[in-house]
RNA sequence: GGGGUGGUAGCUCAGUGGCCUAGAGCCGUCGACUCAUAAUCGAUAAGACGUCGGUUCGAAUCCGACCCGCCCUACCA
């Protein structure tokens, strides 16, 4: 196991101006959700998330508020962190944009690409809205009629002078990737919709900006800042030290590189789909395996907006974590969310009904029902039986539980690794049906009645249990707490063990173990208003 | 405007390269059972497969047009 290679997971870097609310919670579950997956198969696993801190955005804002643009950054990146641990996370790193180590390095990649001609300095030259300070593309500016949306005012033709970053030159190389690696960009829709804007061409993106102050200086050329989009994307490798290849940090970590997947939302696929990867290009970096750009939550049919008043923000969601709990809440995140090429709506019915159906219903009612016919039958302690041969269920052709069981693990651990997350959660569930569907088959608790059929009732529990446990196991990366609560119930933990295919192989749960009745959700009546 | 993507039972969605008299889960209704958290199990109801036209012996599935939703259209992120 570990010679397997070490996996490498990122989130977007949160942009300070915003304020935390479900789609940065979205994005950075499914991320723990499979580090999670993946650190319990025995893999070594980075898990990144952090902060975007420069722009003139947060210039802005902070000299409204009177403060300074860092801290402004500071003050936001740390209710960032704040709220992303209510969730349960386990990222390795939290990289900031305004840190020197993260800085140092932007600095040092924009050197290289300067000295190997991918960035060169440019003129620009634009329709400029003065009101505004700000460029507006040409297609924008047509809309527009050539008037400011705000003032009305006439744009202007202005120029500038930019560094560049020269994509155009990469429009071959990178549509020689994609053709090669069809599974770069996920899901497929969002692939077809970058190939289809390939083709109208690349053009040279500027990588600097001189109309605001706060971000990293340009080496040489510190009236220029680098542009924001540049310096976050960066991000993904400063955290690992690629910078700086004979940095203590990229001695540690230089082996995550490359990122199994890039996990962001759609609306910024375009640079992490051609832009990143031409610059990786032209940094000689390995690419990354796949750009995973996941849908949006709409909230109860509808857009998300703060006129609506339907915006999911932290106050919203933790009164779901009061009412459902927090694995609860990851169980409907992971399982329900728009990982698709198509947005996915957030209501409280929904929630509620999920809850019931999957959690209650199916996980907890059967881990609840077969450790209470193991208390009242065994004294809660598991007796000794053979389960391996067992089939499960009386039907032809039925296979036995360990045959079963373990293809479950198998393609659970499948539907993990390649971000499946929904289908992983089914699939692990699919083990719990079985449990369920072999004691309405048998009935162990009429069987319990006859003292001549006790070695039947313990073949039969002892399989469910186990089959309890296996799910607990699988279902780990999802709800941890729970899981843990359950399988803590089984007399047993995911602690320490060095991969999912042992854990969760059919048998470990020994005889003379403790069982105990275990609960681990319980009926909600009401959904909660939001 | 251009490009992309979706429009299938009340809800969420499956339906590989045409034969589906269209499936699953949830919700609803009826029944069974009692180990279990009003649970579980069985049965049952429900659909012009967005619209129109075409190809075909035969289309939800292929082609065209149109309608509706959503996304992208590169110097806010």
């Amino acid at each position: 196991m570990s010679s397997r290679k070490p996996a490498y997971i990122t989130t977007p870097i949160y942009y300070v101006n915003d304020r935390p609310h479900i789609g940065h919670a979205y994005t950075t579950t499914l991320c723990d959700v499979w580090a999670r997956a993946m650190r319990l198969d025995g893999r070594e696993v980075f898990f990144l998330t952090g902060t975007d801190e420069h722009g003139a955005k947060v210039e802005k804002s902070a000299k409204e508020r009177g403060v300074t643009p860092q801290a402004l950054a500071d003050e936001n990146s740390a209710e960032f962190r704040q709220v992303l641990a209510l969730f349960g996370l386990t990222n390795d790193d939290f990289i900031r944009t305004t840190e020197a180590r993260h800085e140092s390095q932007v600095k040092l990649f924009v050197e290289r690409l300067m000295k190997s001609g991918d960035i060169y300095l440019g003129e620009f030259e634009g329709w400029y809205d003065e009101g505004q300070e700000e460029y507006v593309t040409d297609t924008r500016a047509k809309e527009l009629e050539y008037k400011s949306p705000i003032s009305g005012r006439p744009l202007v033709r202005a120029k500038e002078h930019n560094y560049y970053f020269k994509l155009s030159a990469y429009q071959g190389k990178l549509e020689a990737f994609f053709a090669a690696n069809p599974q770069f960009v996920r899901p497929s829709g969002r692939f077809n919709e970058v190939l289809g804007r390939m083709r109208d061409g690349l053009q040279d993106v500027p990588v600097t900006r001189t109309n605001f102050s706060w971000g990293i200086a340009m080496p040489g050329a510190p009236e220029h800042v680098i542009y924001v989009w540049i310096d976050a994307l960066f991000n993904y490798a400063t955290a690992l030290g690629l910078g700086d290849s004979s940095s203590a940090l990229a001695k540690e970590r230089a082996k995550f590189w490359p990122p199994e997947y890039h996990v962001i939302g759609k609306e910024i696929l375009w640079f992490h789909a051609v832009i990143w990867p031409a610059m990786l290009m032209a940094l000689d970096l390995p690419m990354p395996k796949c750009v995973y750009a996941h849908s949006f939550w709409i909230s109860n049919g509808q857009k998300m907006s703060k006129s609506l008043g339907n915006f999911i923000d932290l106050p919203t969601i933790q009164s779901y974590f009061d009412t459902y709990g927090l694995d609860a809440w990851r169980w409907y995140m992971t399982t329900q969310g728009p990982i698709g090429t198509q947005d996915a709506d957030f209501s409280p019915k929904h929630f509620h009904e999920i809850y019931t159906a999957n959690l209650v219903n199916t996980f907890a009612n059967c881990a609840s029902r077969t450790s209470s016919m193991m208390e009242k039958y065994f004294a809660g302690v598991m007796p000794a039986a053979d389960t391996a041969s067992m089939p499960i269920s009386a039907v032809a052709g039925a296979p036995t539980w360990s045959v079963f069981a373990n293809a479950a693990v198998a393609k659970t651990l499948k539907h993990y690794a390649d971000f499946e997350l929904a289908e992983a959660g089914d699939c692990a569930l699919s083990i719990v049906r079985a449990v369920d569907a072999i004691i309405n088959e048998t009935q162990p608790f009429k069987l319990a009645k006859d003292p001549s059929k006790i070695d039947e009732v313990a073949r039969i529990l002892a399989a469910c249990a186990e089959g309890v446990r296996v799910a607990a196991v699988l279902l780990s990366p999802i709800m941890p707490n729970k899981c843990a609560e359950v399988l803590a119930a089984y007399g047993c933990s995911i602690d320490g063990v060095g991969s999912i295919t042992d854990a969760a192989h059919w048998g470990g749960l020994k005889a003379g173990t403790r069982v105990c009745k275990c609960a681990p959700f319980m009926r909600v009546d009401a959904p909660v208003i939001v």
